[in-house]
DNA sequence: TATGAATGAGACTTCATTCAT
DNA sequence: TATGAATGAAGTCTCATTCAT
């Protein structure tokens, strides 16, 4: 006799990762001021005050999804890349899990990658989140380094790090451009440039401007 | 007789620079729907109308502030690379017009890469534009190969010029955010690890998965 | 227990008369343009995003009113003129609905009437509202003259029809500025002009030019 | 030498001429409200401020154009039903001007009857025209009756005066949207309409409501 | 005379957010 | 808990009108 079925009053949990969800979908296609909450709201179906209750301002909201998907994506690398594995292997199940990520989540990678850029309150986070996979990227070029008894400046390492993260970003998002791509395929033609290009490079061989 | 004769009423074309140059500053520091016309007409010291009647809608000033931008970004560096130059000089050439362009245009490249890639109107445009980017730079790697007398597949080439011009932009956003770094000094690395990595990859060498 | 519990928080289909009344008086006097949305919300007493969200745009508001407005005028017709009456009745009594109408609703007439005609997305479907009536009175003639075996050509019975309801409209805008006026009465004249007016006219006996 | 073509610098009574025709056309088009003074001014071929020069305000601008073809069409009509005629001849030849004058003027007859009415400045100086317009109409019906030898009382015959003004108005309108029609069969038709209706009419013979 | 340049004011519309049930 | 009802605030855009050349 209740009219209430059965999908209804759902736990906190479940309808928070349902809002996300919707969030995350309206954000990564049309930005963060673009998408309405009403917009979210609906797709989450739901009415608009729970999702202030569940999780706050637009801003939070976006804030939360960010959460998310970092997490997701970092955790994803970090399982793949045990510490205990040589570098090279590090790297690449690191990026085959970074491109396993984008492929499965393009939507959280669009708001990462694209959408947040642009936001001053949340660029900053990201920033961050980039620094510290572009140390841990460049602590993997150090451990290479040192096991064949070489060593490089500290900021080179850095620079060729950067480098490596930004080509790597590059090719995820053109995977998230290109659903028919295959991640794995992309992945091993990074991990060619990422890892012959850098030994080359840490060799010591430089190339130099000639005059002018 | 005096070269400022007045303060208001400028000829058109003056008038339109000075809006063109409050639209850049407003949205690369607010994006596009943060920034508010208001604000643009204000910082442009002129009256919102004025804007509208020069430079239309919102969406059409955007637009107009990615043609401005995009065609002085790609005229430098097409002005540095001439292309009768050797490939290796091209490149570098090519590098330091783009780190120069960036250094001295921050909030144009802001613009550019962080903001109007989230913006779906825009992004498409932007995307074309990167990819004549990879054809140009692919076919300097294919000069270099041929003059070695070496060959590569294309595909292996469009990628490895895409990861290049990820980097490279990628730097570029650093460059952006760093002032006091030096335009010349990051080009001279991205130099090092496009031209030394490019060549180790090309000459055939390749990393393989270990298997699994 | 108070029939009215309070005075904000109203059902939507009670908010939607209010806004619909104070949008028929505010397009009556100022026209469609010279209407404000602020206006209107104002003196429905609610604010003016609550208008869009029930009633949408101000052109969809406009129809609105036209179509509340049109059905009410037609409706009190149609109830009034009852087909299984004799024609001269059904015209009769037609006709005191008509300006029953006016005379109860004026600002209703006046949106329709007058403000309604000169606006090109809106004078398309008055103008079908118009003939539509104009088909029926023509009906009327028709049934009237076979009653009396007597015919006519279509063509003038439809011209008839057309200045008869034109005639009515004129003098249904006469009453609207006259308030004072009985509408009653102005129904029988009205029906004296058409009833025997359009009878001698459909006798057959013609008025014709005098030569030149 | 000169770069400025003949035609330039028209003496003022053509420039004003011109400006009148493109805003008639304009407010016929769109409405007094909708019509801009920008368009019109292009349309005219002449700069916004020369139309604040020669005709002052929008506002000024409407009057002016009502006034123009409220006296073109009074004058049509005037001049052909003159009054040394009889009343028939007087009625027959003024319908004849009056549809002559709206197949010839449609822009301008849409400005005074559909435009004019609903705004409130414009629609009293319409009224009253109409009016004086009603009397001529009752004068003549008058005139013929007393040929008779008959006599009605004079509310009645501005009743009927008036629906024939409104009937003929309503025709008109009819004509200004079926250009194809002809204008003097229009004319013959609400001749047959006017004259032999009213004379029924006028003959004392009436319709009464049979109770109820 | 004639006009390109300029603006104050105000319109429509939408949104994030909250109240009261 | 859950939501329909409600709004303050702000943003985009247009227009009638005038100045300064």
């Amino acid at each position: 006799m209740s009219s209430t079925p059965a999908f209804r009053r759902l736990p906190r949990a479940v309808r928070e990762q349902q809002m996300l969800d919707a969030a995350v979908r309206a954000f990564s296609r049309r930005g963060f001021h673009a998408a309405s909450m009403d917009e979210i709201a609906e797709d989450a179906g739901i009415s608009k005050p729970m999702v202030y209750a569940y999780l706050g301002t637009k801003e939070e909201l976006f804030v939360a999804c960010l959460h998310r998907e970092g997490t997701r994506m970092v955790e994803a690398i970090a399982a793949a890349a045990a510490p205990d594995l040589p570098a090279d292997e590090r790297l690449w199940r690191g990026l085959r899990a970074f491109f396993g990520f984008v492929g499965a989540h393009r939507d959280g990678w669009i708001v990462l990658y694209r959408q947040a850029r642009g936001e001053q309150p949340f660029a900053g986070e990201l920033a961050t989140m980039r620094s510290r996979l572009v140390e841990v990227v460049a602590g993997m070029l150090d451990d290479a380094l040192r096991a064949q008894g070489r060593e490089v400046r500290e900021t080179d390492l850095e620079v060729i790090a950067y480098a490596l993260v930004g080509a790597t970003e590059s090719l995820g998002d053109w995977l998230a451009d290109h659903p028919e791509a295959d991640p794995a395929k992309t992945a091993t033609r990074m991990m060619n440039i990422a890892w012959l290009g850098a030994d080359q490079l840490l060799r010591g061989e430089t190339w130099r401007p000639t005059g002018e």
